[in-house]
DNA sequence: AACCTGACTTCGG
DNA sequence: TCCGAAGCCAGGT
C-alpha cells in the first residue's frame, strides 16, 4: 500500500539523529511537498506523543525554536543543548553546523 | 463548501 | 539584517 504524506513526514522527522537539528520546510521538501512546513507542524502536534516524534530537533529556517517562552521554548531550547546543540545570544541554532544534512538529497 | 488556524517560508524594501 | 505581507497545506468546525 502506498505511503501518505503524512506517513512519510513521521518517518522523517524519527530519522533526525540527536544532537541534530531540521527544520520544517527541510521535513516537508524531503518528504516530496516544499510548501507544507506547516503540516509538520500539525503532525507534531497531532501525533509527536503517539509516534514518540523527537519533536524538539524541529525548528525553523531561521535556526530558531518557534514555540513561545512559557509555551515550550525552553522546554525545547533544553533538550536540544542536552544533546550537545548550541545556541548564540540571540537564541539562534548554527545551521552550518547543527541541520541535519542526509547524505543523499 | 467556506472559513479559520498553526511550532512555516520566501521575498521585497 | 530586520520586519511585513503574501503564499501554502490540510485538519477542524
Amino acid at each position: 500500500m502506498k505511503t501518505t504524506f503524512h506517513q512519510r513526514l513521521v518517518r522523517l522527522i524519527k530519522k533526525i539523529p540527536r544532537g541534530k537539528v531540521a527544520t520544517y520546510g527541510q521535513i516537508a521538501r524531503m518528504a516530496g511537498n516544499p510548501r507544507a512546513a506547516r503540516q509538520v507542524v500539525w503532525v507534531l502536534n497531532s501525533s509527536w506523543e503517539k509516534e514518540k516524534l523527537p519533536w524538539y530537533r524541529v525548528i525553523n529556517s531561521k535556526g530558531q525554536i518557534s514555540l513561545k517562552p512559557g509555551q515550550g521554548y525552553e522546554l525545547q531550547k533544553s533538550l536540544l543543548e542536552k544533546e550537545g546543540v548550541l545556541f548564540d545570544d540571540h537564541g539562534r541554532v548554527n545551521l552550518e553546523r547543527f541541520l541535519w544534512t542526509p547524505l543523499k538529497i
